[in-house]
DNA sequence: ATCTTATATTAGAATCTTCTAATTACATAA
DNA sequence: TTATGTAATTAGAAGATTCTAATATAAGAT
């Protein structure tokens, strides 16, 4: 991966790596919510909860539909979202390998960089 | 999702949120790395490879197996970490939605939270 | 024992992020 | 036009992260 790919990634990855922000996201994939609406279910603050959402914003990862005073967010990139909210709340087991499994895994051919076959 | 998960779920979030770090879990998706091969293809120090192993290595992303002097290191969750390299490298694009569309998507019935039923 | 190679640790400065307090803006109702 | 409800902005303090420099540890070779 190339840095100024990496570096756009990890910008992505940043916004979404906050507890209220998840905690945003994660209302929003039930739905469309206004900002009143998640003030009655995050233990924060309106002015706080309008700062993450401008981060989420600014991400790419939200926007609104205004609706007279009021304005309905919604996730603009669901699929994005809603794939990264499964895997981290999915239970993945921890692997542990030795030295000699990881010497087989080698010897079979694996994932790992090999001279160009020709 | 609860506030104790969602500061649990932002953590590992936040170990993936940094370029190096992302260049490194791509590296070891494609197979066991040692220090030294990492220090080959990124253009930062062995010592600050050592310090995005070690959060790393917090995170449960990854470990490593002793061989002599160097540390094979490996993905110790390869599906989280591959779910989440493939979902930001894919192509998601960004919806825009007016407030029409999000009523009439709401008297469909969506995802929105509704009365219980019974 | 000493040197070399491979990797980790520690300390601290620089930078970035987050929260709180104060204020602003905008829409609607009275 | 004043009041009310909804949401955003700004400034700055507090806290967290990241990087660099110096040093340490551990294994293998000489």
């Amino acid at each position: 991966m190339d840095p100024d790919r990496a570096y756009e990634r990890a910008e992505l990855l940043k916004a979404f790596a906050h507890p209220t922000r998840l905690q945003i996201l994660a209302e929003l994939a039930k739905g469309t919510r206004c900002v009143t609406d998640m003030e009655d279910i995050l233990p924060v603050t309106q002015v706080n909860i309008s700062q993450h959402l401008t981060v989420l914003r600014n991400a790419k990862l939200v926007d609104f539909a205004q609706d007279g005073g009021t304005r309905c967010y919604y996730l603009s990139r669901p699929k994005l979202v809603e794939g990264v909210l499964a895997l981290i709340t999915a239970d993945h087991p921890v692997l542990r390998k030795t030295k000699e499994q990881i010497d087989r895994e080698k010897a079979r051919g694996g994932k790992e960089k090999v001279a160009a076959r020709g």
